[in-house]
DNA sequence: CATGGGATTGACT
DNA sequence: GTCAATCCCATGC
């Protein structure tokens, strides 16, 4: 999607992300979970304000916000909502598509449910790296695209947030209804309005 | 310059 | 269910 599709309300997007396809070099997967962080809640990075950490979530939309987690994992977002709004949508889990052997020699294992159901699992298996910080979504190297037709009408879950401390009784959390590849701890959740076409 | 705390995962009890 | 790994960054002295 090109940039000004991000440029929206940072929950619009996150919902309307679910359905939509992620693709790395020869893998990709369709988006069955995020997360929406926004700078006016202590959850988000952005909370502290501009710093050199948080300098692409406050940038333009539409570019890919990679961060180390706990040392160890790659997480990846997408910058949402105009310039001086630090706002993104962590990618929480796919439903693998294409490349599915490299995703396993990159994981280290075969379940096909387990390859990219988490936000450190998913950018392993892409091979997405603190490199691709500030990249942009629509030209690559990681490239989103809208949702395929069999993903159109998807039925969108929200739930609040997990593995954070803060603000953790927003309903953020987005993820498609019945999807067998999300992260653990999707516990019972509301179904959203139907999702907005993409385009 | 020292310190504390993670938007997690996988191994183990 | 519990817990360590591991390192970047924001903060405070």
């Amino acid at each position: 999607m090109k940039p000004s599709w991000y440029r929206r309300p940072v929950l619009d997007v996150a919902r309307d992300l679910i359905g939509c396809v992620v693709t790395h070099g020869e893998c990709s997967g369709v988006i069955v979970e995020a997360e929406a962080y926004h700078h006016s809640e202590p959850a988000s990075h952005a909370f502290v304000g501009l710093t050199p950490r948080t300098t692409t979530l406050f940038g333009p939309p539409g570019v890919a916000y990679v961060y180390r987690s706990y040392g160890v994992h790659a997480m990846l977002n997408a910058v949402c909502e105009p310039p001086g709004v630090g706002a993104g949508v962590l990618i929480r889990a796919l439903e693998p598509v294409s490349g599915l052997d490299l995703m396993r020699t990159r994981r280290g294992l075969d379940d096909v449910r387990r390859l990219c159901s988490g936000p450190g699992k998913l950018t392993q298996a892409l091979g997405i790296t603190l490199s691709d910080n500030g990249s942009d979504l629509q030209r690559g190297p990681i490239v989103f695209s809208a949702r395929p037709r069999a993903w159109r009408d998807v039925q969108i879950a929200v739930s609040t947030r997990i593995g954070i401390t803060k603000a953790v009784e927003l309903p953020w959390r987005f993820s498609a209804v019945g999807s067998r590849y999300v992260s653990r701890g999707v516990r019972a959740a509301a179904v959203a309005s139907p999702a907005e076409p993409v385009g």
